[in-house]
DNA sequence: TATCGAGTGTACGTTGGCGTACTGAAAATG
DNA sequence: CATTTTCAGTACGCCAACGTACACTCGATA
């Protein structure tokens, strides 16, 4: 547990060894912390490799940890019992998993898993309560990015409700993008059916259409933006809306 | 503004008078507070009455108030600029209206509208602060709704994407059931259509069917729910997880 | 180099829901 | 009471997506 040695700035650590420092502390909450807040909490953070597939937490079992994303893609899914599922929140390095601890519950009702491969530092739950008692600026931050996961989630709820398959890839391609900063997105046609609720078949079609039109190539899991306009043009409304909200309230908050 | 009168404990304000005072506070939040969070807030809140079809806040705009629900039904809704429309949030005298302001956001990208007449007390968006600097309980129970909201939220999104028109009703009267604490839901097909996010006709095929099954009744806008057992088998499990859900947080956070 | 599995392409019958539109009935209005 | 408006019932063609299934192909493994 947390042998890593963080020092603030949390921006430094990434050049104090050398520039491609993996345990470099990329995540955006993490980043925005006061000195005194950043050391009272880097003690209890412990980082991790968090590659593809890595489960954060189960639907209905103690939350052991919180996560903040330092990189790759974690996928917040609602899973039936018939196996379906849908997405309903998607994290980078901007965010945070395991928001309902930060009220003091210790469960979820989703399932959280990676979905690109990445890295994290997690945070015992039993932590949580202290730490955000004592780092008011953290616990402010949290507060308001759990409003913006649920503005988030209520746009995508609309959109995979009213509007097709190949809109609400486009709309995906999008925000993982903006997270991931990078054009690639390592992902399977099966993974992406499983996020946007549809199956695997649809998925097909829908990137074929998007591929033939050369907005984007793609082959065995490896899926690459090529023209980001356009992929704006093809996505529905959702994705403006999001970026949109998010900015009006970057606003706000000043 | 705040001419009513409050006094602590709040469920003495409605027998204070009289055993119908309209204004009796019914909500929970404001309910669950220590007499002297009550008696920081009770002086800025404003009794009002909340008729079908009032506006809360408009998506985008400024939000000029914060809503305690006490009667009736709030619905949150995402709405298309071709004018479809899908609920993302329902809230009855369990809750509240405006959650952005209680991170210092000040717009929403939502709009929400009364489904079912009713009362609330609302709150001036430039006292939130204020007030919930000091009523730290306060500002700690809307946080927790704020989560709940986020579950059911994020559950109905699931619901819409995979579940079909008439188990999606059911869950729906469920729901409001629940919080209206009344068998009837005085609400029109068309009401029922913008917030499933269907077509009107759907929702006429699908009340159809639970009304000759015997588990509904309704006209002309008055629906009243005859076997509740049997609504909950004709719903979908999504309405079970929200309780069940539910009810394990309220256990984890005694 | 041959094998194997994961990932992808495609097809086909089925269907829930869509868009639309017209009708009748009940309530509100005058 | 007559008129108008709101609400509910129904129908019909259409299609996106579903469930399912099978074949192909690229890479990794042996």
């Amino acid at each position: 547990m947390a042998t890593t040695i963080l020092r603030f700035p949390p921006n430094n650590i990434s050049t104090s060894t050398n520039g491609r420092d993996r345990k470099a502390i990329q995540n955006s909450i993490l980043h925005s912390l006061p000195r005194r807040e950043f050391d009272a909490i880097a003690g209890k953070l412990e980082w991790l490799d968090l590659p593809n597939q890595t489960v954060l937490h189960k639907p209905g079992e103690p939350l052991k940890f919180g996560y903040f994303i330092n990189s790759g893609l974690a996928s917040t899914l609602n899973v039936m019992s018939d196996g379906k599922s849908v997405e309903v929140g998607l994290t980078g390095k901007e965010g945070f998993v395991g928001l309902p601890l930060i009220v003091g519950f210790r469960s979820s009702p989703t399932l959280a898993v990676m979905q690109v491969d990445g890295s994290g530092f997690r945070l015992r739950a039993e932590n949580v309560a202290r730490i955000l008692s004592a780092c008011p600026h953290l616990h402010k931050i949290l507060n308001r990015y759990s409003q913006e996961l649920m503005m988030q989630s209520t746009q995508v709820a609309a959109c995979n409700r009213i509007h097709e398959v190949e809109e609400r890839l486009a709309r995906w391609l999008l925000m993982s993008q903006d997270r991931l900063e990078s054009e690639v997105v390592p992902l399977t046609q099966q993974s992406l059916a499983n996020m946007l609720g549809t199956r695997r078949a649809s998925v097909t079609v829908a990137a074929g259409i998007l591929q033939k039109a050369g907005l984007i190539t793609y082959s065995r899991g490896r899926l690459k933006i090529r023209n980001r306009r356009r992929l704006e043009d093809a996505s529905c409304e959702c994705y403006q809306r999001l970026v949109e909200q998010f900015e009006r309230w970057q606003k706000e908050s000043k």
